[in-house]
DNA sequence: GTGGTCTAGACCACT
DNA sequence: GTGGTCTAGACCACA
C-alpha cells in the first residue's frame, strides 16, 4: 500500500505524502502554491470542486476545503458560491508577506553557508530558477 | 504571564514568542541555529545547561531538551556525557541538508517573484547580508 | 467567465461582484437598496422583469426572483399582477427595521473604536455622507 | 426545550442562537468581538478553552475551534500551544478593516435616513453610546 | 492539560 | 452541481 499519492494534472503532478508530519491541507495549499507560482495555474483557472479533489487524493473533503479556505486567505483562490474556486490575481503589495520570507530566505542562505556553500553558489542557483 | 522572553547572550539575544505559531521547542532550535550560524557560538563553546536555559527563559526543562535533542540529531551540538553540551564543526559535506534548503530557497524565490519581487532585488537582498 | 458585471441604469451603476463572498441575490438586494435610497429609484418606479435584469447581469433568474422575493419581503417593491414590480413608499414607522439598523451601527461603532478611529471621526464621515 | 444557549460570564452574557440563520461559529465570533471591544475582556485575558467552552454552550469542540482560528486570523485572539487562547493586542493600523466598517456604516445610515431617522438622531444616538 | 488534524457522514444554501 | 456548516469521535503534538 503506498502511502502517497500522485495525480497528474496536465503536465504538472500533485503530489501528497501521507506519512510527511506534514498537514495533509497544508500540502494541498503547498501544491496549489507552486502550480500558481510556476505559472502552470493561471489567473481565473478553475481549480477541481472540493469532492473531486477529494476524491482525487483519496482523502475527505473536510480537509480539501480547509486548504481552499486558507488559500483564499492567503490571496491565492477565490470562491464563487455555487461555481466553485478559482485562481486570484496576485497581490503584488504585501509586504509582510514578502518581508517573511525575506527573512526565511536570509536564514536558509546563513545555514546553507554554514554547511559551505559559498554566497556565489546560492545566486547562481537562484539564477538558474525557472 | 509574559508573551516573549530575551535574554542576553552576550552581544546575541535569545528570543521566544509565545503567541506565534512556532512551537517554542522550535524557536529555541532556531535561536541556536541562529547564533552558531552568524558565529557567535563557535565550535566546541559549552552551551548552558538544559536547567539552567530553561529557567533563564522561563519554559519548561522538557521543552529546552526536546531542543537540544533536535540540534544534536541535526548535527549542530554534541554532548559529552557528564559534562554538558558543546557546539559541533559545521559539516561541510552534508548534501541531503544543502539539498533541502536550497529547494526551499527556490520555493520562497518563486513566491517572492509571485508577489513582484524581482531576482535582481532578492540577489541584492542576499549579498547585503552579514 | 467575467467576475464582475456592471450595467450602468441611467447615471447610477448596478453592480455584482462574483468573487465576493455574499451571495448574488443579496448584492441585488444591496444593489437596489442603494439605488432606493440614494433617490436614484422613487417610489412607484417600475422595475426591470426579472428575465431582463438576469439577463444584463449574466445571472440566474431565479437568482434574480429570490431577491425580488426578498426586496418585497422587505418591504422595498411591490407587484402588480401581470405588471412588474415596482418601488414601495418608504415606510417610515418601522420601528424593527430602525432597530436593528441602529444595534447594527453601534456595534460597527464600538468595533472602529477599538481599531483606533475616535467618536469624532465616525461622526464627521456621516455628516459628510451624500 | 430552549433552542439558544445563555452564559454569563462574570458580568457579561454569551449567547448562542442555534435557530440563526447565522452559523453557530460566527456567532462565537461575535459574542468575542463584542466582549473584547466593549473592554469586558482586555489585552492577554485568558480564553476559556475549546473543550470547556464547547462544553458551556453544548455544542461540537470543532465549532468552537474554528471560531478561535477566525478570532486569531482576524488579530483579536493569539494562540500559545499548549496554552490556550489569549486576548491579542488592538491593532490600530487596519486599514482595510475600517474601510470596510466605515462604508457599512455609510449604507445603515442611508437606509436609516430612508426610514425617517435624520442624521442628528444618528449622530445623537452614537454619542450616547457607552 | 492545551490546540491541531482528520475521518465519516449528515444537512443546508446558493446557482 | 457547488461550497459551507456541524456532529461524533479518534488520534497526535506540545508544554
Amino acid at each position: 500500500m503506498p502511502h502517497y499519492t500522485r495525480v497528474r494534472r496536465g503536465e504538472e503532478v500533485f503530489q501528497i505524502d501521507l506519512k510527511s508530519r506534514k498537514a495533509i491541507y497544508e500540502q494541498v495549499v503547498d501544491n496549489f502554491k507552486r502550480l500558481i507560482t510556476t505559472g502552470a495555474l493561471r489567473e481565473h483557472d478553475k481549480v477541481p470542486s472540493i469532492r473531486d479533489l477529494a476524491r482525487s487524493l483519496d482523502v475527505n473533503p473536510n480537509t480539501v476545503q480547509k486548504a481552499y479556505r486558507e488559500l483564499e486567505t492567503q490571496g491565492y483562490f477565490y470562491t464563487v458560491l455555487g461555481q466553485g474556486n478559482f485562481i486570484a490575481s496576485p497581490s503584488t503589495n504585501d509586504d509582510k508577506a514578502v518581508q517573511t520570507r525575506l527573512n526565511a530566505v536570509g536564514e536558509l542562505v546563513r545555514e546553507l553557508i554554514y554547511h559551505g556553500v559559498s554566497k556565489e553558489e546560492i545566486i547562481k542557483f537562484i539564477e538558474s530558477l525557472d
